[in-house]
RNA sequence: UCGGGGAUCGUCUAAUGGCAGGACGCCAGUUUCUGGAUCUGGCUAUCAAGGUUCGAAUCCUUGUCCCCGAGCCA
C-alpha cells in the first residue's frame, strides 16, 4: 500500500522499435534527447516527452541528452534556459554531463553548409521573402525554381561567406538546399537552411548574424551527438524526409546516422497547451505568471502542489501512440490523489467558519487530543496534538437548517462527530438577520475514540476558535470553460471567470505554522493542499488547493461548459463538396487508359477467365502484376485460384517494392497454389510456404519438404495432439464448456503450434466434436 | 486539391492471424471517525461494406471520417 505509483513502464511502439534495433544490432544502447526551444516554460505536454525520452534512457541503460534548440535569437532567453533545467530536475530526471545547445554547433553547421555548397547541394538565394513564398507552390501545384538556383559554387561560397561576415541586411539572402521544387512534399522544395538575422543571441552574443533553420540544425545536432532515436511529435513527420536528406548529404562529416520517430502529442481537455497562447496569458496578465497555479506549466503545477511522481505516473498512464487523442483531466487528478493520499498528512482547515459553542464544555479550558496524521488504511504512523475548546469553528456548509434527505452532517437536534474528538448535538441555532451566526451544542464526554462504542453517520472537521490560525486558502477551477480552448473561438472568450476563489477568512490548525513553504497536506474532507511557495509566510499562511477529494455526495450542479453559449455554427468550409482523393482504383484506370494491353487483359480476365469485376480490375492496374498473374496461370491453369493468391497475398508484398524485385517467381506461386488446391498441404501450410518464398525464394515443393508440411494422414497423431493440448489447458476447457465458444480458435492455435502440418479444418472439426462430447 | 499520419469501451491504451485485455470514469454493494481511501461485482468498444482464411481488430479491396503540412518559427 506504501507506494501506489508503480511507474512500471508499459511498452509502446517506440520501445518496440528500440527493442528491434537492439536485437538487430543497429544500435548498442539507445541515445535519446529532449530538445526544447528556450522560448517559454515547459508544460504538461513536455512532461510526457521528457518522461518518454529520459524514461527510455533509464530503462535501457542508455543516455538522454538535454539539448536547447536555440537557433532563433529573437525569441529565446536565458531565463527560459534556467527554468527548463529547473523543471526537468524537479520532474526527477538527470541529463548528467549531457547538456548541449544547438548554438554550440554553429561553427560545425557552417562548415557542413559549405560542404553542401561545394557538392552543389546548396545555393544562396537572393529572392525576397515574398518571391520565395510565391515560388514555393502549393499543395497541388509544384514550385518553380529560383532564378538564383544555378549560381556557381564559387559565387555561392563567396556570398555565403559574406552573409556570415555581416555584409548584408536581414532578408537580403538565404541559403537553401538544392533538392526538387517539384517534390510532392513542400518541405523538400529547396528547403531553407540559413537566414540572416542581425540579432543578439542569448549565448553566442553577436558572434553570428546568420542562423540555421530548425530543419537543418536539428538532424545535424542529433547526428553530432550520436542520437540513435530522435523522438518528436506527429507534426514533424513531414520533416523526416528532409531530416534523412541532410544526414545523408552530410554523412562524411557526421559521426552517426540518427533516425526520427514521431508520436502523438499530449492534449488534455479544458487545457490549453500551446506555448504561444500560454505566453499570451502571461503577457496580458490574464494569469499571475508562468507559475500561476492554474497554468499547465510545470512551474504552475508545482506551485499548485502537483508532485513529480504524480506527473510521471500520468505520463505512464496516457501512453505513447500515434493516434491524436485528448486525455481526461480526471486522469491527472486521479494520479495526484493517488500519490498525495499516501504522502500528505491530514490536517483540519475551515474555509467558511461557523461558530459552535459547546455549552457543557468548561470555559477557559483546552483539552489536548491526539490526531492521527493518516487514516488507518494508509498504514503510516504519526500523530499531532489538537486542542478542543468551548468555542470552535465548523464549516458553514456542514450545517443545514432544513437538511435534505441523506444529509449526514449537522442540523437542529442532530448529532455528528467532530473528527478526532467527541460527538456533539446541535441544541440551538442562533440567527441574526436571517443568518445563522452560531450553533449551541452539547458534547458527549464519553464519546471519545472508537472504543466508546458510539457511532454516528457524520464526521466533520473543525478548528478551535481560540487556537486556530487565520489563513488564506485559494481554490482553483479549470482556467477554461470549453473542452478545447481556442479551437472554436478566441480563447479569451472561454476563460473561466471562477477559476480562482479566494477564502481569505479561513482558519487552520496551529500545528502547521512552522512547516516549510510548499508542504503538502490533506485538509480533511476538502482536498489536497500545498502552502504557496511564493506568497505564504509565517505571518500570513496561504494555501493552494491542488485537487479536491472525490465526492460522491455533492453532485456537480452545472457543468461549467454549459454556461458557455454555443459557438456560432460556422460550417466547415466545403466539407460537403470535397472532391475525394484520387483513389487507387482511379489510378489503376489511369494506368490502363495508357496501356491497351492491360485494357484488353481486363476484358479477357472478366469474360474468358471468368474473374470477378474486382479481381480483374486489381490484376490489371499495373503491368508487372498482370504479367505475374499471366505467367502463373500459364503454369497452373486455375485463374480463380491464382487470382486469389495474387490479390490477397502478392499485392501486399508489392506495396513497397516492384513486383519484378520479388524473390517469389510466378511459377513457384503456381506450384504452391496447386499443392494447396490438391489437398497435399493445408492452406495454413500454404501461407507458411508463401512467406518463405517471399523471404528467400526457391521452389514450393522444396519448402514443403524442408518444413515438413505435408498433411498428416495419421489421424491418431492429430488426436493425440488434441488430447495433449486439452490436458494442458484445463481452465480454457472449462470456460469453453461454460459457453465461451470462441476459445475454439485458441485451441486450434495451440494444436497448430504443436503440429505444424495439421489440417486446421480437420483440427477444428475434431476439436469441436471432442469438446462438445 | 496534393503529400503525410490516424480511426478499438464515455476517455487513454493493449492484443503483431488464435480468449478483444488493462487503466481512468460510471453504476451497485462492502467497509470506514474523511460522503476520502479500500474491497467486491457490474457497465460499455474493433469506422463501414465486401473479400481471403478452419479462424480477422490484425491480411486484401472499396468507401467514410479525423489530424498535420504552403514561417526567413520550432
Amino acid at each position: 500500500m506504501e507506494s501506489p505509483t508503480a511507474e512500471a513502464p508499459k511498452g509502446n511502439f517506440i520501445r518496440d522499435i528500440i527493442d528491434a534495433d537492439l536485437a538487430s544490432g543497429r544500435c548498442k544502447t539507445p541515445v535519446t534527447r529532449f530538445p526544447p526551444e528556450p522560448n517559454g516554460y515547459l508544460h504538461l505536454g513536455h512532461a510526457k516527452s521528457i518522461c518518454l525520452n529520459f524514461g527510455i534512457a533509464r530503462d535501457y541503460q542508455g543516455v538522454c541528452h538535454l539539448r536547447f534548440d536555440d537557433t532563433n535569437p529573437t525569441k529565446e532567453e536565458t531565463e527560459y534556459v534556467e527554468a527548463i533545467q529547473r523543471d526537468i530536475r524537479w520532474l526527477g530526471f538527470d541529463w548528467r554531463e549531457n547538456l548541449f545547445f544547438a548554438s554550440d554547433y554553429f561553427e560545425k553547421l557552417y562548415e557542413i553548409a559549405v560542404h553542401l555548397i561545394r557538392k552543389g547541394k546548396a545555393f544562396v538565394d537572393s529572392s525576397t521573402a515574398e518571391e520565395l513564398r510565391e515560388q514555393r507552390g502549393s499543395f497541388t501545384a509544384p514550385g518553380v525554381e529560383s532564378r538564383f538556383r544555378e549560381r556557381s559554387v564559387e559565387e555561392n561560397l563567396d556570398l555565403f561567406a559574406r552573409m556570415r561576415a555581416g555584409e548584408f541586411e536581414d532578408g537580403a539572402h538565404v541559403l537553401r538546399a538544392k533538392i526538387d521544387m517539384a517534390s510532392k512534399s513542400i518541405l523538400m522544395r529547396d528547403t531553407l537552411l540559413y537566414r540572416i538575422r542581425h540579432a543578439h543571441h542569448h549565448r553566442t552574443g553577436d558572434a553570428w548574424c546568420i542562423y540555421p533553420m530548425y530543419d537543418y540544425a536539428h538532424p545535424l545536432s542529433d547526428a553530432l551527438e550520436s542520437i540513435t532515436h530522435s523522438i518528436c511529435t506527429l507534426e514533424f513527420a513531414d520533416h523526416r524526409e528532409f531530416y534523412d536528406w541532410v544526414v545523408a548529404e552530410a554523412q562524411e562529416l557526421l559521426p552517426s546516422t540518427p533516425h526520427q520517430y514521431e508520436f502523438a502529442r499530449l492534449n488534455v481537455d479544458y487545457t490549453m497547451m500551446s506555448k504561444r497562447n500560454l505566453l499570451t496569458l502571461v503577457e496580458e496578465k490574464l494569469v499571475a505568471g508562468w507559475d500561476d497555479p492554474r497554468m499547465p506549466t510545470l512551474a504552475g503545477l508545482r506551485r499548485r502542489g502537483v508532485t513529480p511522481a504524480a506527473l510521471r505516473d500520468f505520463a505512464e498512464m496516457v501512453g505513447v501512440a500515434k493516434a491524436n487523442s485528448v486525455v481526461d483531466l480526471g486522469k491527472l487528478e486521479y494520479c495526484i490523489r493517488n500519490d498525495l493520499n499516501f504522502t500528505a498528512p491530514r490536517r483540519m482547515c475551515v474555509l467558511e467558519p461557523l461558530k459552535v459553542v459547546l455549552t457543557n464544555f468548561p470555559e477557559g479550558h483546552a483539552e489536548t487530543l491526539e490526531a492521527a496524521d493518516f487514516p488507518p488504511d494508509v498504514g503510516k504512523p504519526g500523530t499531532h496534538a489538537l486542542s478542543l475548546t468551548r468555542e470552535l469553528y465548523i464549516e458553514r456548509t456542514d450545517f443545514e437548517r432544513a437538511p435534505p434527505p441523506g444529509f449526514h452532517r449537522l442540523s437542529p437536534g442532530a448529532e455528528v462527530r467532530l473528527a478526532s474528538a467527541y460527538i456533539i448535538r446541535c441544541d440551538e441555532v442562533v440567527e441574526r438577520d436571517g443568518q445563522v451566526v452560531e450553533l449551541r451544542c452539547t458534547y458527549d464526554a464519553d464519546s471519545k475514540g472508537g472504543a466508546s462504542g458510539r457511532k454516528v453517520k457524520g464526521v466533520i472537521h473543525w478548528v478551535s476558535a481560540e487556537r486556530g490560525v487565520p489563513c488564506e486558502v485559494r481554490l482553483y477551477d479549470r482556467l477554461f470553460l470549453s473542452e478545447a480552448p481556442g479551437a472554436e473561438r478566441d480563447f479569451h472568450e472561454e476563460l473561466n471567470p471562477a477559476s480562482l476563489a479566494v477564502h481569505a477568512g479561513a482558519i487552520v490548525e496551529p500545528v502547521l505554522v512552522g512547516d516549510p513553504a510548499g508542504s503538502h497536506y490533506q485538509f480533511t474532507r476538502l482536498g489536497y493542499f500545498c502552502s504557496d511557495i511564493v506568497d505564504s509566510t509565517a505571518a500570513r499562511l496561504v494555501f493552494n488547493r491542488t485537487v479536491s477529494l472525490r465526492d460522491s455526495w455533492t453532485k456537480p450542479v452545472v457543468e461549467p461548459a454549459a454556461v458557455l453559449a454555443p459557438a456560432s455554427a460556422e460550417p466547415k468550409p466545403d466539407a460537403d463538396k470535397r472532391p475525394g482523393k484520387k483513389s487507387a482504383g482511379q489510378r489503376r484506370a489511369d494506368v490502363r487508359a495508357e496501356d491497351p494491353t492491360l485494357l484488353s487483359r481486363l476484358d479477357r480476365y472478366r469474360t474468358v477467365l471468368g474473374l470477378s469485376e474486382e479481381d480483374a480490375d486489381l490484376l490489371t492496374g499495373e503491368r508487372q502484376i498482370s504479367d505475374f498473374f499471366d505467367e502463373a496461370c500459364g503454369v497452373y491453369a486455375k485463374p480463380e485460384t491464382i487470382a486469389k493468391w495474387v490479390v490477397n497475398d502478392v499485392l501486399r508484398e508489392v506495396k513497397d517494392q516492384a513486383a519484378s524485385a520479388l524473390r517469389l517467381r510466378p511459377a513457384a506461386l503456381a506450384a504452391l497454389a496447386r499443392l494447396v488446391d490438391e489437398g497435399a498441404i493445408s492452406s495454413a501450410a500454404g501461407k507458411a510456404v508463401f512467406a518463405k518464398l517471399i523471404a528467400e525464394g526457391g521452389e514450393a515443393q522444396a519448402w514443403v519438404e524442408r518444413l515438413g508440411l505435408l498433411k498428416v494422414e495419421d489421424q491418431g497423431a492429430l488426436a493425440a495432439c488434441i488430447e495433449k493440448v486439452l490436458a494442458g489447458s484445463p481452465e480454457q476447457v472449462r470456460k469453453y464448456r461454460e459457453g465461451k465458444k470462441n476459445l475454439l480458435g485458441f485451441f486450434v492455435g495451440q494444436v497448430m503450434k504443436e503440429l505444424v502440418s495439421a489440417d486446421p479444418a480437420l483440427t477444428r472439426e475434431l476439436l469441436t466434436k471432442r469438446l462438445d462430447a
